[in-house]
DNA sequence: TTGAAAGCGCTAACAA
DNA sequence: TTGTTAGCGCTTTCAA
């Protein structure tokens, strides 16, 4: 397996190695005559330009480092496969590591990014607080976060509007004819969640409904977290019409709960969700829900932090979606 | 964001570099008295060691390439996740793609890991062609194969016995009274279906049943697809009383046409999947499947991989898994 | 125990 | 248009 290098063909050409990375690079003055023979060259002796060698000296390695809290969460992958196909688009490969939504591992992780000179980082925040314990590291390295509302914080980030969408999904329920509603699944420690709740609030005093919710005293959100909160929930009678969960991975688990007590949705219950998981669109599922627009978030994503690396930009860009109502079959009119 | 360089450490320490370096290193001989001082510098001065340039030297980047067909189908981002933690355990970080089941891309990916030399590369092929047309280029770098049975090719491989599951899965159903099996959605260009179909072949004939199929003509096993051949299906009387579905998305594009068809599952047509993707254990789907052991097989990946890299091994090995049954609520026991 | 120096494969400034 | 040379940041002989 030994490595032939531009020497070789250097050798084999009888011309000087500044002369083989010249016919290479496309670019530069050399004749057309040489350019191609030597072209030929490297085809028959099997050239691979080594990549780590030109970082070297370029100073840039095309790699961008994608740091998940979970890549096996639909959420994430999905936006994963679109941000990779952005970023080679653009001649970019992705770094991916899973940081498990512990702050320790998210700098770690980013440390890693930092020593393996990735060109710039997103970055899926493990909590609200990644921001501050990232603080000192962000200088050093281009970084977008993604997904994650950070308010007046001085770094790029792109998100949805949360607050916005929380405050949709009320309104939409109204229209329905819905006047208990329950906030599912609120959540502590993220801005995200902190603005969903503050979009339902106000939402329900806009539409002199009285707020009502259900905490989720668990580290995550997940469908087997939402099951035990909704458990819960199920174990005294029930006083509202519809759930708005602060998530489909919620809504998923509370929707397994109801299904065991025999209390039907959306005949007994109607069910709103947040973030359109691919998996609210199967069937016998169809949960009605405020869907992130992933491509774009991740094309945003991209984007701007192509921007900040290549035209060296300083500075930081907020850049805030507007997310939309997907109809399914969770939520049901009430007649009057 | 001036790098800070080893250069720079020598000199604020009063040393030469390849003493920092040495210090570095953990290892070597030094003093450990001028080792603390010189990591004391590094850490006042945030020195963060230059990966690349070590790769340059040392000849490895501790880098895993990972090329999916696609990271937001739930089987590859689960044994993404699984690989990803197993590699970094070990050190080794994972560079990912998407080939988008097409071989051409495939070919451009795999010339792309060879220019950015990584140690070696982890490949869910796009087809059962995947071995011949990446065939000159394996030997240039450590390979493994996932999750597709390449019978008697002479590479690395781990997979599930795809043959004995489509056999299990039968004898399931059989034992749970039906006759009338159908095989749905059998491909073409995949070692991995194939062998599937001759599971299920070998089952119906040892067990003295009609082999009835129903092949796939589109391109993948998705649901959207499963849900077209499923309505193509359902369009005449059903003289079956279950169906064997060749992949978990396939049974659940069926199971979204069924229910449209107001054909229930599974007092009308029971349904048996293959692969236990995330999907299959939610509420109300609750799909009765064949599973690969998904954690196993990305570790056995890893391992294999590492093995072939780290021992400088040459030569191949093959790899098979046992798959196991898992029983939810989609298979009903028919009564004499 | 430490330092000097070569070299990994490449690009680019400078000369010819 | 082409060749010569320095150097990217690091590890590792070899010598002191």
């Amino acid at each position: 397996m030994k490595q032939v290098t531009i020497k070789d063909i250097a050798r084999a050409a009888g011309v000087s190695y500044s002369t083989v990375s010249r016919s290479l690079s496309g670019s530069s003055e050399i004749s057309e005559s040489t350019r191609t023979r030597i072209l030929q060259i490297c085809k028959q002796m099997n050239y691979t330009a080594n990549a780590v060698a030109r970082s070297m000296v370029m100073k840039n390695t095309k790699l961008l480092g994608m740091i998940v809290t979970d890549i096996s969460n639909p959420f994430m992958s999905e936006l994963a496969y679109y941000i990779d196909s952005q970023a080679r688009n653009r001649g970019y490969n992705i770094l991916l590591c899973n940081s498990l939504r512990s702050l320790e591992q998210e700098r770690v992780l980013f440390e890693l990014m930092i020593s393996r000179k990735v060109d710039g980082v997103i970055l899926f925040p493990a909590e609200s607080e990644s921001f501050h314990a990232l603080e000192t590291l962000l200088p050093r390295i281009p970084t977008i976060f993604v997904g994650e509302n950070l308010r007046d914080v001085p770094e790029s980030y792109v998100t949805v509007d949360n607050y916005r969408g929380a405050y949709m999904g009320v309104e939409y329920l109204y229209r329905l004819g819905h006047r208990r509603i329950l906030y599912f699944g609120k959540r502590k420690g993220s801005t995200t969640h902190q603005l969903r709740g503050e979009g339902y609030h106000a939402a329900c005093r806009d539409l002199g409904l009285t707020p009502r919710y259900m905490n989720n005293t668990f580290a995550s959100t997940s469908i087997k977290h939402g099951y035990q909160l909704a458990q819960q929930l199920f174990s005294q009678p029930l006083d509202v019409t519809a759930v708005f969960a602060t998530t489909d991975t919620n809504a998923l688990g509370l929707m397994q709960a109801a299904e065991e007590k025999g209390i039907r949705i959306p005949e007994d219950l109607s069910l709103l969700g947040f973030d359109n998981i691919r998996y609210s669109g199967l069937p016998r599922i169809g949960l009605t829900t405020i869907e992130q627009p992933k491509k774009l978030l991740a094309s945003m994503a991209v984007d701007s932090l192509l921007e900040k690396i290549e035209n060296e930009l300083t500075g930081y860009t907020h850049r805030v979606l507007t997310p939309s109502l997907v109809e399914r079959t969770t939520c049901l009119k009430l007649e009057k």
